[in-house]
Formats: C-alpha cells, sequence, structure tokens
DNA sequence: TTGTATGCGTTATCAA
DNA sequence: TTGATAACGCATACAA
C-alpha cells in the first residue's frame, strides 16, 4: 500500500476499458452516463480507493472553494471564536478554510496575504495586525480577482466589504453608564491609534463626556494599556495623581481591566464604591471575578458567520452590490458587579 | 484591472520574446539562466502583477507544502493553542494550514479526513472528536500517502505519530497531593471513558488510591461532567450522599471544577478546609477565582509545536523512524488556593 | 451514451 | 543559455 501513487481516473478507466471521461463524469453525477456503467464505476472507484485530486479539479475548472483567513493570533479569544463562526458557514457551502496569523506583524501579515493570492482562493478574510503601516498588499488582493472582506481591525481607507463591531456607540454608552451610576472623572485606557476599534473607542469615550457637559482630562487618558501587567500599571499611575480617577474604563480590553482590579483591591480600592471598573470584549472570567465586570460583549462568533454570510450573499445578488458593504454587529453592555453602586 | 484573467509565466514570455520555459527558470531562480534575462523577466513579472498560480505548480510538482489541523473545536482554549504552536513551526517552513472543526461529531470529523485527502496534503495533525466510533478514515490517510499525527485524544489501536499529556501522570499526582492534604474522600469527574485522555485520567486517580491503600468508592465517581453546569449538577448529587466525599478531582476541565466552586459557595462550604477542589487545563479563570483552583496545565502550545516538529523529524531522519512515535509532554500540576489547607 | 481532443499553469526533460 | 514538448489529473466541448 506504501509508496504506491494514487490511483487516478484513468486507472479506473482502463480496468474498464471506458474512456477517462465516462469516469469523471460518471463521478461527477453527470446524466450523460448510463445508470449501468455508473454504478460500475462507482464501484471500481471504491475497489481502487479512489480519490479525487482536488488540486488538478481546481486547476482545470479555474476555481477554488478555499477561503483564507489573516488574524493576528488564533489563540485569542475573540479571533478564534470569529474563526469558529466563519467556519460554521464554510463549511455547510462546502468551503475549506484556510487560516494564517499575523502574529501581530505587519511583515507576516503581507506574507499570509501573498501566499492566499498564490493559491488563488476564493476569498480572503483579514483582520489587520497591531502594526499595520500601508494598505499595498490588500489592494494588491482584488487586483487578483480575489474577494477582499475586512473584519473588526480594519482599514478605514480600503473600500472593501466590512463587517464592524458598532465600538463607538459600546464605548458611548459604556461611559453613559458611568456616569449614571455618579462616577465623575472617568478615566480610559486606550489602545493603539493606527486601530480603528481603539479609535472609534476613544472617539465613543469623548461623545460621551461632551454630551454630559464633563470636559476631556487628558491626564486621565492611558495609552497602549491592553494587557494585565500594563492594566495594573496605568492604573498605579492614575491612581498617583492629586485628583484621582473614580472610574476606569478599559477599553483596549477584559484583561486590562482585570489588572486595575487586581491594582483596586490590592490598594484596599472598594469596587464599585469608590472606584468603577469596565472591560472590554466579556471574556469567561469577568463573570467570575469578585466583583464581576462590567464589559462588553461583542458576539465574536456572530461576527465570524456575518462575514462568511457577506461572502456569499454577494457571489448571489449582483444587484445591491454597492449598498451594503459594511455591516455592523451591534455589542451589548453587560452590567455587572463593578460597576453597580446605585443599583441599576 | 477588475475581470482580467491573471497574468501566466506565458504573457511574460510574449512580452518579452522568449519560452515560458525561460520564464518558469528565472522565476524559480534557477542558475541555468542569463542575469540579464533574469532582470528582465523579473521586471516584466512585476509589471505584469504576475503571481504563481501554487494550484498548477502543486499539480505538476506532486506536492503540496499544506497540512490539515481536524480538532473538535476550533475556539475551545486547549486547541487553538495548540494550533498556534504548530502555526508557528509550519510557518517557518514554508507549510499551509487548513483548519477543520469536527465539532465534536464522528461524521463530520470524517467529513474533515476525506477533504484533506482530496486536497492532497502532505500531513494531517488530528485529534479525534467526543464520539468517536471507528478508525477506518483514519486508516485510508496513510493509504493515502498521508502522514498521520494524532495528538491528544487519540485512537491507540492506530500505529501512528502521537502527541500525548501525561494524562495518568499528572491526575495521579494530583490525587495524591489532595491526600497529602489530607483529603480522604476524593470524588472524581470522569469523561468519556471512549476518550484515551478520560481513561487515562481515571486511571491515574485509580492508582493513587491504591497506592495509599484507599479502596475505590464507586458512589464517588460520577460520569460525563464535563462542563460547568454538569459539574455543578454532579457535586449537589454527591454532596447529599450520606457520606459526601471532602475533595472533587473534576478530571474533564476547569470549567466542571468552576461548577464545582459553585455549588460549594452557594451551601457555604469552605473551599479548601472542608472541599478541596482540582481542575483540568489551567484556563485562565483558575488564577482569578477566589479561591483560586489547583488545576493542571498541559503546555498546550507546546504540544502543537512538538506535532509540527514530529512532522518534519520525521521527514528528515528516516533511521529513528520506529523509536520516537510516540511524544508525551509531561503536564504540571498547578497547587493553588482551592486545595492548599495544611500549607505546602 | 461514449470517445476524442484539448487545455488549466506550471515544471522537467530533452534537444538545440 | 534557451526553446520545444510533454506531463501532472481532471473536466469539458465536440464529434461519433
Amino acid at each position: 500500500m506504501e509508496n504506491q501513487k494514487r490511483t487516478t481516473i484513468y486507472d479506473i478507466a482502463k480496468k474498464l476499458n471506458l474512456n477517462a471521461s465516462s469516469v469523471s463524469r460518471a463521478l461527477n453525477g453527470s446524466s450523460n452516463v448510463s445508470e449501468k456503467t455508473k454504478e460500475l464505476i462507482l464501484k471500481t472507484a471504491k475497489e481502487l480507493n479512489y480519490r479525487q485530486n482536488s488540486i488538478a479539479s481546481n486547476l482545470r475548472k479555474g476555481e477554488n472553494r478555499t477561503i483564507g483567513v489573516v488574524v493576528p493570533r488564533i489563540n485569542q479569544n475573540f479571533f478564534s471564536n470569529v474563526i469558529a463562526g466563519i467556519e460554521e458557514v464554510t463549511y455547510q457551502k462546502g468551503y475549506n478554510l484556510i487560516i494564517c496569523q499575523s502574529n501581530e506583524s505587519y511583515q507576516r501579515e503581507i506574507k499570509c496575504v501573498d501566499t492566499l493570492i498564490n493559491q488563488h482562493v476564493s476569498a480572503i478574510f483579514l483582520s489587520i495586525s497591531a502594526d499595520f503601516e500601508d494598505n499595498e498588499h490588500l489592494k494588491s488582493v482584488g487586483e487578483h480577482q480575489i474577494k477582499l472582506i475586512q473584519f473588526d481591525r480594519v482599514d478605514d481607507e480600503l473600500d472593501t466589504f466590512k463587517v464592524l463591531c458598532g465600538n463607538e456607540e459600546a464605548s458611548f454608552e459604556a461611559v453613559e453608564h458611568l456616569l449614571t451610576q455618579g462616577y465623575r472623572r472617568i478615566a480610559l485606557l486606550e489602545g493603539p491609534q493606527n486601530l480603528n476599534i481603539f479609535r472609534q473607542r476613544k472617539k465613543g469615550y469623548l461623545s460621551a463626556l461632551a454630551k454630559h457637559g464633563l470636559s476631556l482630562l487628558p491626564e486621565l487618558i492611558v495609552e497602549n494599556a491592553w494587557t494585565r501587567e500594563l492594566g495594573a500599571a496605568a492604573t498605579e499611575k492614575l491612581l498617583a495623581l492629586p485628583q484621582p480617577p473614580d472610574a476606569i474604563f478599559a477599553s483596549t480590553s477584559d484583561f486590562a481591566a482585570l489588572g486595575v482590579l487586581d491594582v483596586a483591591q490590592a490598594r484596599g480600592l472598594k469596587v464599585p464604591q469608590e472606584l468603577g471598573i469596565i472591560g472590554f470584549s466579556n471574556e469567561a472570567f469577568t463573570e467570575i471575578t469578585q466583583p464581576s465586570i462590567t464589559t462588553i460583549d461583542q458576539f465574536s462568533k456572530e461576527i465570524g458567520k456575518n462575514v462568511a454570510n457577506l461572502y456569499f450573499q454577494k457571489l448571489s445578488k449582483t444587484a445591491s452590490s454597492e449598498t451594503n458593504k459594511i455591516v455592523s454587529i451591534r455589542p451589548k453592555l453587560i452590567i455587572r458587579g463593578s460597576t453597580l453602586r446605585n443599583g441599576i
């Protein structure tokens, strides 16, 4: 069995004194083949352990039912859920998925996209890396007749289909919730501003303050605090201010929010009474901490499903191709113990 | 730019009044082509926005630098980390990854394997689904000259390369730790026994009891408790016994352990004083609960790296092909608050 | 209903 | 160093 060449349609044809084209037809369920020979072919195909060579088939047909997915990190909760959502849809459609991770590296993102183009995938679903610099590689996707759909972290300048999370609205809602609870000095942990998502979250924060007539206090904004450790460090810094904040919105992630909680508890600060905390993403642990952490659910799996559906939808209807280029998934504020000092 | 056929090596050849084979040679960095024409070819290739068609190349060369990965769930922490580990190695080697999830379904697992065989992948890395029934589909992988490497959840009967987690030892160590801490009535939450990993964990539990002269109490073993809810239900049942356990080893998962903790706290049982708890997998949240949960780290990313390395290693050295067919990654008991009633 | 011929884009072998 | 040609395995237009 080992080291033996795989059987081809020619092998089947030869054995049955038929022509390869007949075998191909039978295998593909064509109607132009008699029931009798069809059965015969299927039977011997099974006997000879025949498997179609998709590579040859794809080359011949000029199509590749494969979709490339590029994410910063495969093993990050948000992205692995998006992928699960994508997979759920694409599997049903009989499409394969090639997964690449950019590791938050721009250079590697380019490489991933390049290989996917070479692989002749039908589409690329992509979320840009943290140190994104330029969109040339994304432009070239379209130039090679490959559909590009961006999700979550997108390049705004590029006119592609996009699936977004309503970051600004969610952020606005979060801050407004804090205000409702009586917090007045609300600090923001912000992420790299070259990513749209963090710009939008900041925007929501700012407009909520503006709406309620509060002025922006620059000392309450801390940059690039998106891990537990950085969140903790940022909190130390904020609490050392002459006028420390009474709430911290960790717009970067729940991990940063956890860092905030760490410091608060280490200092004996009462949460939510003396310090309110909100995170972002609804990681599993936010429900488990004491107090539990108010956060924002992004419906990551839903995002994935929408990305995939957008692609297939696009294939079917050509008419509204210019209309619904952007789908937005509305996130949900999950109110928990870390901000509830007045009841709901 | 749209709707235009992709440029091929023929297009380049035509433009330069050369032959396609020369273009191919130049593009592949062959030495049998003059520097001058080589430069010319590379230049016009860039001008015409040429990209190699990997499908055609793969067909011609009869090789596909692609590896298929089949896991029960993409978005489960353990598996997404394994994939990240695999990807880290395969990326360096210039291999692509096709990811499939079986969704814990045997039927779907078969389908995944089938498509991967058709895709002519070089190797399949697989962890079997929960309702695994038969290994015919796995046998056929080898029959099609595709290397199979099983990891974590494996079919023992099949003679393939395997990367395993030392489940039995870890389990043994966990139970022994409980005994050291003075617990005597140790309950076990066990998983489906058709999966090797749960059989092994049970084995470790039993041998630890045996070593310390404790007899097995069947009423202290609860089947299929591997979610938070099932873990909680199992705990209710156990605590209702005339002689309830003084410790529970949730060998299925940390989620089950969390369910145990839920019930203990709801009943006002003191952990670890009145009830010891150990989980499995070292999920992020186990560090955060109060008390934190003792658990077992499986080094999932490390497992992934080893799977990939095993494949490439196998390619290089033919000699020891029969020797190191099984790699075992030693897990680590992480002792935390939920079992520390006597200090270390 | 079946067979013949051709091409998908590339690479490998041979000859020039 | 370059060109001509065949082949990878399959699918399809056309002829029989």
